[in-house]
DNA sequence: TCATTTCTGAGGAACGTACCTCAAAAATTG
DNA sequence: CAATTTTTGAGGTACGTTCCTCAGAAATGA
């Protein structure tokens, strides 16, 4: 009637406590047949390890670490929001979160905070930055170290990182390229996306995939040279203000990066809102209060809450050495229009039960 | 530097073991004055209940039921789906899930089902059901019982019931009337909304939010009125297809409810595919593989597998009287196109460690 | 065969909390 | 003031697991 625990298992085996926990916890000194007579008994009973009293007995405690680059982007503030609420409701099974940022510019700086990071005081790492020799290295050797990693928001493949928490850049990119190119439905132009820097790997990736459906499937459209406004709302600005009014057959804007505000301040400037299809990326306040109020058309956006949970919840996975959960762990390409808008998070968080 | 325990509060607050205990559980005989003192401790120490070690202790496991139609619905039958994986998780935390289905066609059943539950055998209750006088009379008994229910794809409003998991069908209605709009633009014509049954609240308000939205910002749209399937393929074979035939400005389908493949089928027979916008709800393998042949051009979905897990912990947090979540509970309107289209979830399901 | 290595059993302490009992202390009553 | 009630303290056991030690059994080598 009731669940089965080790116990349970030991006689079922006819072995002793010991000998199914060291089957359990994957430790040597057990010959093969009696491992599998545990796992046999085990899957008789349908036994389901108590992880409750298994984090309790280990009275571990997981220190992890996420770096983020301190720069002034909405959708990382948001991040950090959102890691900051997850690690609240983490903190009830004894994992808690040190959430550090480092100057976007200097990359040394990060590769410092990686490589003070010891393995007796660190159960993991969430790290988001652009994959740079230097960093790719600091992340080696911290995995050298034996501290596991999962890459947020934008993949770092070559560096052996453990897990990849995000989405598929390529694919949002083509997401955004089929909305722009089925809301231009019957119009002839230009699309003029608009990026911060197309040295980094996402921006690059979104427009490979957009430019791809955009050839593919709207014969229509045609994709301009990316404007790079690194980040500068001035410089935004002036050069998208000045090509489109280079352009006269621009139909539609794509905002790979962030710039929301400065967009919607320069068509307002210039009395072209609603004159173009616009698509960005990313649910910020800023894009939100675009799609309210139709400057907007649609936002290809990552859940950043589910990114800050997913994350917690891999690294704790990877610390435990236990296998994650695929199907959980898949972050979905939202597709964000006005219509369905989450609501704004709220900004107190609840910590005492009533 | 490691985590408070209880005993740091005792000790803080100048009490003993067993007083901190009586206010962390709220048992009686304790003084406001020290109440007050121990919680002032809690505070400034900023201790967090180890929720591991307390259900340890209470021994408590919680025995959730998810009663869903016994229908053959595709959608009905991957949240069934998702809910067994959702309680194979589960598990490890001493959650289990019986997983009931009903005939949909009589209520009565289902009601005396719900009676049967006793609440020292039932932790919680999942219900996917319509309002109907007989289901509210049941809900409002059970929750008279003590046990939490949580309503789950279709809200059940005046029952009293303790959380609604899915999505605001209203908003998804929305969602979809503004798509159907934008991917038919330049096209002036009508719209053809095919339901299973309009006597469905969801189907209802979907109506309603997409006529709202045609109505308001698509003049050139004119939505006809809704053609009932009864859920019978060889309905909607007929029925559709006499109005098709007789109606030659269609320019999109709205599909409110099932029926992906029987339309597929239908458009094939007449040599139609690609002649109409599509948009349809929910994903299903029917509609997956209708979105990817580019039969179906949208689907506004909900997570699956984000409604089990969502009320699965719902159910959990009522059971322990915990504050939810909120933000991470809140589901979200999807959109999918082709291009966002999430892997086909894995059939295997691993849970041993490797 | 004996020595050596490899495996197994028995037992116990610990993790942080819940919940129980009994007695002592404090506050409240008449 | 004593009698009563209310509040508090001290100590214990239990939950299911991890992890430790040490001795003994079994398998393996020479």
């Amino acid at each position: 009637m009731t669940r089965p625990t080790v116990n349970d298992i030991a006689r079922e085996a006819g072995v002793s406590l010991a000998t199914v926990d060291r089957v359990l916890n994957a430790r040597p000194g057990v010959r093969e047949k009696t491992i599998l007579a545990v796992h046999q008994a085990i899957d008789r009973l349908g036994y389901v390890r108590d992880l409750a009293a298994a984090n309790l007995a280990r009275s571990r405690s997981y220190r992890m670490v996420a770096l983020l680059p301190d720069s002034d982007s909405q959708f990382v503030q948001t991040l950090a929001d959102a890691l900051t609420e997850a690690a609240a409701l983490a903190a009830a099974s004894r994992t808690e979160l040190d959430l550090l940022r480092y100057p976007p510019e200097d990359m040394h700086i990060l590769a410092a905070r990686l490589a003070e990071l010891r393995p007796d005081e660190t159960a993991g790492v969430a790290l988001m930055a652009p994959e740079t020799p230097i960093v790719r290295d600091a992340v080696r050797a911290l995995r050298g170290r034996g501290i596991p990693l999962v890459a947020l928001g934008s993949d770092l493949p070559n560096t052996g990182r453990d897990h990849f928490v995000g989405i598929d850049s390529h694919a949002a990119g083509r997401t955004a390229g089929v909305l722009m190119g089925r809301f231009c439905r019957g119009l002839k132009g230009r699309v003029l996306p608009i990026a911060d820097s197309m040295l980094l790997r996402d921006s690059i990736e979104r427009r490979r995939g957009f430019d791809e459906v955009l050839q593919a499937d709207f014969p229509d459209l045609d994709a301009m040279p990316t404007l790079e406004t690194h980040g500068a709302p001035d410089v935004l600005h002036r050069i998208v203000g000045a090509r489109l009014a280079a352009t006269p057959d621009v139909v539609g804007l794509y905002l790979l990066g962030s710039g929301h505000r400065a967009l919607a301040a320069l068509l307002r400037d210039r009395g072209l809102l609603g004159r173009f299809v616009v698509i960005g990326h990313e649910l910020t306040p800023h894009s939100r209060s675009a799609l309210r109020s139709g400057h907007l058309d649609a936002v290809i956006a990552q859940n950043p809450g589910h990114l800050a949970r997913s994350a917690l919840r891999v690294l704790r996975a990877k610390a435990d050495r236990q296998p994650i959960d695929e199907g959980q762990e898949q972050l979905r390409i939202e597709v964000v229009i006005r219509e369905n808008l989450p609501p704004e998070p709220a900004e107190d968080c609840q910590i005492r039960a009533a």
